[in-house]
DNA sequence: ATGATAAAAATGAACGTTCATTCTTTTTTT
DNA sequence: AAAAAAAGAATGAACGTTCATTTTTATCAT
C-alpha cells in the first residue's frame, strides 16, 4: 500500500504540473524539464509514470475531463424532469468552470488546438452521455428543441468557457445574480417556444 | 512597386503558412523552417520580414483579427435599429466562422491559449468596437439586456466558435435553417423580454 | 525481529536531434 | 557598380528521451 501510494502522489503531481504549466505558459514552452521540475522528481521519472510526453497530456486531459464530467452530473438523477434536470446539470457546470478554474481552463486550450490526439478526445466525450440522454428524453417530450447536440451544447453550455476565460484573464467578475441570468438564457435557448418558464 | 509587391506576396505567403500550419499541427509543433518550405522561402528570409517568431505569430493574429472585423462590418451602418444591426453583423460574423474557417480557426486557437502576447490581444479587440456602441445603444433604447458586454458576446457570438470547430472536425454539418434558428437563438438572449420579436 | 539480498523506483548526467536565429555568400534590383 | 533581398549553411541552445548508477522498498532465511 505505502509502495502505490507513494506512486500515486508522483502521478498526481505530475498531471497537475502539466495543468499549471500549459495554462500558464502554453504546451509549445512546457518542456518536461520543468513539468519534472515543479512536481519534484527528475525529468527521467516521469518515464516511469508516462510513455513519452504526448501520453502525458492525453491523460492529463482525459482525467480533467472525467473530473468535469464527475461534477456536473454529481446531483443529478435521471428521475428528474428534463427542465429540473438540466437546471441541476448547468449549474454544476457553472461551479465547475468558474470555481475550478484551473481545470476548466486547461480542457477549453485543449479542445481549441490538436494537443490532444484524437483517440483521447473521442474518449473524453464519452463521459458527457447522460446530459445527451437527458436532451434526447427532452425532445422525445415536446420540451426541447428538435436540433442537434451540438447546436444545444454551442447555445447553453459553451457560453460558460467564454466566461471562464474572460473572468480569468480578469476582464470581468461573475456574481450570482449574473449567473442566474446567464441560466435563464441557456434555458431559453433550448426549450421549445411553447414551454412555460 | 514591383519590388513592394514582391515583398507583400511573401509576407502574405508566410502568414498564410503560418495559420495553415498552426490549425493543423499547433503550434508547438510548427517550427519556423517549415514555415519557410510552405512559402517557398529560405528560413533566413523569414527574418527580414519578422523580428522573430514571437513577433510572426503576434502579427499573423492582427491581421486575421482585422480581417474577421472587416468582414463582420462590411454591411453594417450605423442608422440601421439595434435589432437589425444586429442581425446584419450577427450573419456577417457566422460567414466568417463557417465560410472563412481557416481565419477563424486560427483566432480560437490565439483566444484560447497563451501564444498570443498581451499588447497584441488588445490591438485585436480595438476592433470590434462597433458591435460594443451597437449593445450600448441598444441598451439605452431599453432593447438590450442591461448586461455586461462579455455577458452579452458569449450568449450571442461565442457559440458560433464552438459550431465552427465542431464543423471543422467534421462532427456534423450547419445547413442555412440551423443557422437561421442559431439567429433566432442569439437574438432572444440578448433582448429584453418584452421586445417584439 | 534482523540483516542479507533481490527487485523496484528514482535519479542526474548524457545523447542525439531539432529548433530559432545568425553569418557569409550569392542573386536580384536599382 | 552599389544596395537590397534572399539564400543555404552554420551555430549554440534547448529539447525529449535514455543510460548507468544510486537509493529505496520488499522478501525471507535465520
Amino acid at each position: 500500500m505505502a509502495k502505490l501510494q507513494k506512486s500515486i502522489d508522483k502521478r498526481n503531481a505530475l498531471i497537475s504540473a502539466t495543468i499549471d504549466l500549459v495554462n500558464n505558459n502554453g504546451f509549445h514552452a512546457t518542456p518536461m524539464s520543468k513539468i519534472a521540475k515543479m512536481a519534484n522528481v527528475s525529468p527521467a521519472t516521469i518515464y516511469l509514470y508516462f510513455e513519452n510526453k504526448q501520453d502525458l497530456v492525453n491523460k492529463t486531459y482525459i482525467e480533467v475531463k472525467a473530473k468535469y464530467t464527475d461534477y456536473a452530473f454529481a446531483t443529478y438523477s435521471q428521475d428528474m424532469t428534463v427542465q429540473m434536470g438540466f437546471e441541476t446539470i448547468w449549474k454544476r457546470i457553472a461551479d465547475f468552470k468558474l470555481n475550478e478554474s484551473e481545470n476548466a481552463l486547461f480542457l477549453a486550450q485543449c479542445d481549441n488546438t490538436p494537443i490532444i490526439d484524437e483517440p483521447s478526445l473521442q474518449e473524453g466525450i464519452k463521459h458527457l452521455q447522460p446530459l445527451l440522454d437527458l436532451w434526447e428524453r427532452g425532445r422525445q417530450e415536446g420540451v426541447i428543441k428538435l436540433v442537434s447536440d451540438y447546436l444545444l451544447y454551442a447555445y447553453a453550455i459553451n457560453p460558460l468557457s467564454f466566461l471562464m476565460i474572460a473572468q480569468k484573464r480578469g476582464a470581468f467578475q461573475l456574481d450570482a445574480s449574473q449567473i442566474e441570468d446567464a441560466y435563464h438564457s441557456a434555458w431559453s435557448s433550448i426549450k421549445t417556444c411553447d414551454t412555460k418558464n
